[in-house]
DNA sequence: TCCACTACTGACAATGATGTTAATAGTAGC
DNA sequence: GCTACTATTAACATCATTGTCAGTAGTGGA
């Protein structure tokens, strides 16, 4: 049981003296705190993404957490907010970019594996007060454009129509349906991996799925099956 | 928050009567438990899988579940290891039956949002005290019996052969390596189901990812492919 | 300068989970 | 029946976390 890692540099004096107070409008106190949130689940997991653990390292008092975020539970809602939207913005600028599909599956697997998404989601979806939020509009509309940046690159494999005029025009209902179906399977491989992948792969005989060569399999297999038609 | 649905039956008199033992084998009484544990589960989600839960619903004290688990996280591990098991066998009958790919699918999705066992390996991922213990020695021989099973079904599947002679001879080393891809991608998908489909299914405008099309749609997908090559 | 507002704090209470221990009670073997 | 073994238990001790509350201290506006 690795339950370190607690209290940061603060009150390391033997008299405690009261905290000399930093007031911060609450868009900055928010993002310090998801900030440091952000790290301690990167470093530590999921156990490590308690108020008083992020208090501390924040160098404030945990009820300063709950007076912004309400309760423990909205903290950790936040931060998926927070991290799901960074995501999904990073994912929008490598397909609008010339990245290949293969690279792309290969970051956003590490990406995600790494920085503890999956392992949020996953505590929000089981511990979470009342499971994982519904995502806000912003989060949506991400979402709908990514689904609608995979529709062009899936059109664009498809027909090698590769004009500036095809790209920017409106995907076609078929390649958004794929395109859905797609992300809704890269999006849960993406958390599954992160949750079970490092068992699961050596099981099956897979070193390293997340960073193996799984990702460009999966990425093929997506790509080159986008000219199919739907079920036979 | 639903913090409810705590003790059982038990103890309802006003005069704390010392409980009557019942004595079992080891087995039975791991057994029992890890009957309620998984029952709990289904029922009241992984906050329901603590000791004094799951010992008030077994009616027996908690100190008898540290006795035989030896700890909390025991408990789940075993937990965790007999649900696989489980869940492994059903997939191995269904594979050696006539099961369409779409049809098991949807059926092994479903199972595993249903009964949480995306949940639990979430949980132990996320929280346990030693992450997801290596699978024990029954469970890798599980997988790989499906793996091989998968790889006859891609055989069988390109080649159009079906003699009984065939379908019992030992796969060719390719369709092992796919089959192998294609449990984890199956595996990974449906932990990532279980955790975040249904909020992500709303979302990506596929209303229900666990038993809607979207199961048939990755069969299809995986089946179509399997004739492919490797990677170009 | 004063004042209202609120971000912020320390201390406390409540909770609930986990694990330990010493004692108790079934049960198998003699 | 007696005894050794151990499954089982109640009570206790520990611990982490969450949340509340009344008071404190920065800050912007008058």
């Amino acid at each position: 049981m690795s339950k370190s890692a607690q209290k940061s540099a603060a009150e390391a004096g033997a008299t405690a003296h009261p905290r000399k107070r930093v007031r911060r409008t609450p868009e900055e106190a928010q993002q310090l705190i998801l900030e440091k949130a952000a790290a301690r689940l990167q470093a530590h997991g999921l156990e490590g993404l308690n108020l008083t653990g992020v208090a501390d390292d924040a160098g404030i008092s945990h009820a300063t957490i709950i007076h912004h975020f309400g309760s423990s539970d909205g903290m950790r809602q936040a931060l998926a907010q927070h991290m799901t939207a960074s995501l999904l913005r990073d994912v929008m600028t490598a397909l609008q970019g010339d990245v290949t599909p293969e690279a792309l599956c290969q970051d956003l697997f590490r990406t995600i594996v790494d920085n503890g998404h999956a392992r949020l989601l996953a505590w929000l979806s089981v511990d979470g007060d009342q499971g994982i939020a519904p995502p806000d509009p912003a989060i949506q509309r991400l979402f709908a454009g990514v689904i609608e940046q995979v529709a062009r690159v899936l059109h664009r494999t498809a027909h090698d129509a590769q004009t500036a005029a095809e790209l920017g025009a409106k995907p076609c209902p078929e390649d958004l349906v794929r395109a859905r179906n797609i992300v809704l399977l890269i999006a849960t491989t993406a958390v599954g991996l992160g949750i079970g992948g490092d068992r699961l792969g050596p099981v099956l005989g897979l070193a390293d799925p997340a960073t193996g060569e799984f990702p460009a399999w999966l990425a093929n297999l997506v790509i080159r099956h986008a000219d199919d038609s739907a079920l036979p």
